[in-house]
DNA sequence: TGTACATCAGTGAACGCGCGTTCACTGATGTAC
DNA sequence: TGTACATCAGTGAACGCGCGTTCACTGATGTAC
C-alpha cells in the first residue's frame, strides 16, 4: 500500500494537526502514538515513517498549533482578540484553542527543543499584531511591552479559569473580571 | 516493622509534601508511585496503606502545596508578593514555588476532584490577603476583583516565562515587563 | 507491672497492562530502459 | 508507450519496559487480661 508522494505529505500534515488538537485536549502524556494515529485514520506502525520519535512530533505539533492560531487572529486588533480569548467558548474548547494556554505548563518541563518552539510562537504571535497598528503607543518598545503584558495577562486568566471545576462560578468570575480589566487597560493606553 | 501511630502520621505527611514538590517539578504523569516513595525514603508497597490511589494523593498534594504557599505569603502585602512571584528565583524554582502556576495547566485535564481543590486554593490564597488590608480600594467587591486580576496577571507572566528556553532573553523580558506593569497598576489603584 | 495476642505500617516480589518503538511484510507508485 | 524493478507509505504483530496496583510476609506497637 504505497501512496502518492503528494498524498503522503498530506497525510503527514493531517497527523500533525490531529496531534496538535489531541495534545491540547489531553496533554502530551495523555495521548499515545496509537491513539493519535487511529484518530488520524491510520495504524500506529506508520508513525515512524514520518517522525523520528514522539518527542519530535510534539515540537512540530506545537509549532503547527501556534502558527495556525496566529494566522487565524491576524485580522483582529488586540481588543477583539482579548474579547474572544477570554470568552467562555474559548475556555471550554481547549482542543481548538490557544496552544500556549493549553500546553505552556507542560512545555516548561519539556526539552529546550519544545521550549524554543514556544518562544518562537510567542514572538510570531506578537508579530502578527505588530503588522496592523496595535494602538496609539508612541514607540516600538512601548508597543512590544504592552503586547507582552496583555498576552501574559489574558493567558493567566484563561489558565486560572480552566483550573476550576467545569461549572464553578469562580471560573466565570475570573474570566469576566479579567476581560473587563484588560479591555479597560487597553482603552486607557490607546488615548493617553 | 510497625511504627508508632504518631510516626505513621508524620510519615504520611512527609509523603504528601514530597509528592507536592515532585509533582510541581515534573508534572503528575512525570512522577511514578515508586519514584515518589523512594524520594520520601520508603519502598513503594507501603503507598497503599496511606492512600487509595495515585489520583487520591494528587488532590491531597495539591491542597497541601497551595495552603503551604498561602501560609508562607500571609505576612506580605500584594506588592511584595508580586515582586517575589515574578522574580527569577521563583521562576527557576518550580519545585518549591506556586502550585497553581506549576500544575494549573495539568489540573484543567484532571477530575473535578482535583479542580475543586485548585478552586478552593485560589479562594483561600485570596483570603490570606483579605485579612491584611490589600489596598485603598473602596469596596469589598473591588478588592476581590483586583486580587483576581492581579493573580491571573502574575500567573500568566510566570507560565509564559517558564515556557521559554532556560536562558532565553524573552523569558526574562516577560518577567520584567509584567512585574513593572503590575506594580505600577497596584500603585495607581492604591491612591485613586 | 507482666504476659499473650491482635494490629497494621512498611517490605519487596509479582501482577497485568499500555506505552514507545521495531520489524517483516504488502502492494501501489515512481523510475529506468 | 510498454515492461521490469526498486522504492517506500502504510499494516499489524511483536518487543522490552515501566507503570499503578496487589499480595504474602515481617515485626514492633498497641491492647486485653
Amino acid at each position: 500500500m504505497k501512496v502518492t508522494k503528494a498524498q503522503a505529505q498530506e497525510n503527514r500534515a493531517h497527523i500533525v494537526e490531529t496531534a496538535a488538537a489531541l495534545f491540547r485536549e489531553r496533554g502530551y502524556d495523555g495521548v499515545g502514538v496509537a491513539d493519535l494515529m487511529a484518530a488520524a485514520g491510520f495504524t500506529h506502525g506508520g508513525f515512524y515513517k514520518h517522525f523520528r520519535s514522539k518527542a519530535d512530533l510534539m515540537a512540530e505539533a506545537a509549532a503547527s498549533g501556534i502558527s495556525q492560531r496566529a494566522a487565524n487572529s491576524s485580522g483582529l486588533d488586540l481588543t477583539e482578540f482579548v474579547a474572544h480569548y477570554l470568552s467562555r467558548e474559548h475556555r471550554d474548547a481547549r482542543g481548538g484553542g490557544c496552544t500556549i494556554a493549553a500546553l505552556g505548563g507542560d512545555a516548561a518541563r519539556q526539552s529546550d527543543d519544545v521550549k524554543t518552539t514556544f518562544a518562537e510562537g510567542i514572538e510570531s504571535s506578537m508579530a502578527a499584531f505588530k503588522g496592523g497598528k496595535v494602538s496609539g503607543q508612541r514607540s516600538h518598545s512601548a508597543d512590544r511591552k504592552m503586547m507582552i503584558d496583555t498576552f501574559a495577562h489574558a493567558l493567566g486568566a484563561l489558565v486560572l479559569s480552566r483550573a476550576c471545576p467545569d461549572d464553578s462560578p469562580l471560573a466565570d468570575e475570573i474570566l469576566k473580571v479579567c476581560r473587563t480589566r484588560i479591555l479597560a487597560s487597553l482603552r486607557t493606553k490607546k488615548e493617553p
